[in-house]
DNA sequence: TTGATATGTCGAAATATTTGGTTATATGGA
DNA sequence: TCCATATAACCAAATATTTCGACATATCAA
């Protein structure tokens, strides 16, 4: 038994907490599911194809982007969305060698 | 843009979903990380290394368990519960594979 | 059968998350 | 500059999750 993680984890499953915290919720996987490959998508067009308020989109686009799952960029008076292919793979990759040692 | 997932979300990103909210938490992700390679233990030895009350503790692993990442047998009075390898590996692949498709 | 032990379940309080209306800020066009 | 638009930030209500003590159940041993 492996006491070493009776009051923390460590950092490098922190990170991807969020990441795992991210994915977990049905809507944020509606939201990351409409971007087709390598598409850039405005709020505008999520909130179009969403059930949510603006303000409830928003909020989910946030976590997402803090999770590092998607990045964004202002152009104009937009700001568009894409997803952090590389981002979401490391957190699988950790979990993945993770599992190697068991 | 993708519309087909405007109102619901593949069954198979359905059953992923509980996988990621369980290792979304860190009281779950330690309790993950206790387990050494191969190891089973039982909900005593969880709570002991845990700074969670014995329910509590009950409760996230009822949520690892319903996740399918724990399984779990009881031998005499005790519980045992051990990771399954499987279960979590293929909640990744899936993401992994739809990462493919990016 | 009685008692001790291990775990699960219930219920209520504490806490966190989600939601959507309102307000603020930034951008670009007239 | 003034106005319309896109988005973010803020706030309070609704909802969901987490927590823990108390109680219930199962198992085993005396």
């Amino acid at each position: 038994m492996n006491r070493d993680y009776t009051k923390a984890v460590p950092t490098a499953w922190k990170n991807i907490s969020r990441v795992f915290t991210a994915l977990g919720d049905e809507h944020r996987q509606r939201i990351l599911l409409t971007f087709e490959p390598g598409e850039h998508l405005n709020v505008g067009q999520i909130v179009e194809v969403s059930t949510l308020s603006r303000s409830a989109v928003s909020h989910h686009l946030k976590i997402l982007r803090e999770a590092g799952v998607l990045e964004s960029e202002k152009i104009g008076k937009e700001v568009y969305f894409w997803l952090n292919k590389r981002k979401i793979k490391e957190s699988l990759v950790a979990v993945m060698d993770y599992l190697k040692t068991q």
